[in-house]
DNA sequence: AGCGTGATCTTT
DNA sequence: AAGATCACGCTG
């Protein structure tokens, strides 16, 4: 399959949460092996507006990635056990991102089973700190880029407009009520929201 | 439902 | 320098 270029990640960050769905999320490791995962779940993130966003007060050490050209990899680090994978979006000097929330795993199962110490299917990926430890992204992955060859993100068969779901963000707690989760609607992997109450 | 875990950011 | 928060996951 054809891989995504510079273009399609230029689409605004609202837009691309959705377009991302279904795309496949590529690593190749220096052994040869290759991770490849379908992503299910997404949320948009930007500067202004958004005080869910770590860059809604301007820029820092830790944000600065999502200042940077759209298609580089902002990947932090978060209570004290997890990474998170942004997909950088926006022009250059203005905030966004996308973060990946969950996908489905295509190729590098043992890999991943061997991560993250189980053979369950749905529990590879199903999460955003699940889906970095089984595609082993750490803090040295932030800033690379998807078009220099280790990460790619690769085209799919389209989904029909019906098959995406849209819901209220999870795990924030500021600017909670805007709209900007993106998942396949009835996907085995997208993460379970907490239920309160 | 509760807690581990440590970097980051805010407030003193 | 100290305190609060945190785009979570695991065990109960």
């Amino acid at each position: 399959m054809p891989w995504l270029e510079k273009p399609f990640f230029e689409h605004p960050t609202l837009d691309l949460a959705g377009m991302l769905l279904g795309k496949i999320f590529v690593r190749r490791l220096e052994c040869g092996l290759e991770l490849r995962g379908r992503i299910v779940e997404t949320e948009a993130y930007l500067g202004r507006g958004d005080e869910a966003c770590h860059a809604w007060r301007g820029r820092t050490e830790r944000n600065a990635m999502m200042f940077a050209e759209p298609g580089r990899l902002y990947v932090y680090f978060t209570y004290g056990n997890h990474y998170m994978l942004n997909i950088v979006s926006e022009p250059e000097s203005i905030a966004g991102a996308v973060l990946i929330r969950a996908m489905e795993p295509v190729s590098g199962n043992s890999f991943m089973q061997d991560r993250r110490s189980t053979t369950l299917f749905t529990n590879l990926m199903s999460g955003p700190g699940k889906l970095t430890q089984a595609m082993a992204i750490d803090r040295s992955c932030n800033g690379r880029s998807l078009f220099d060859g280790e990460f790619s993100m690769e085209t799919s068969l389209e989904l029909p407009p019906e098959a995406i779901g849209t819901s209220t963000r999870v795990g924030i707690t500021r600017s909670r009520n805007l709209p900007w989760r993106k998942f396949i609607i009835g996907n085995l992997h997208v993460s379970k929201a907490k239920v309160s109450g």
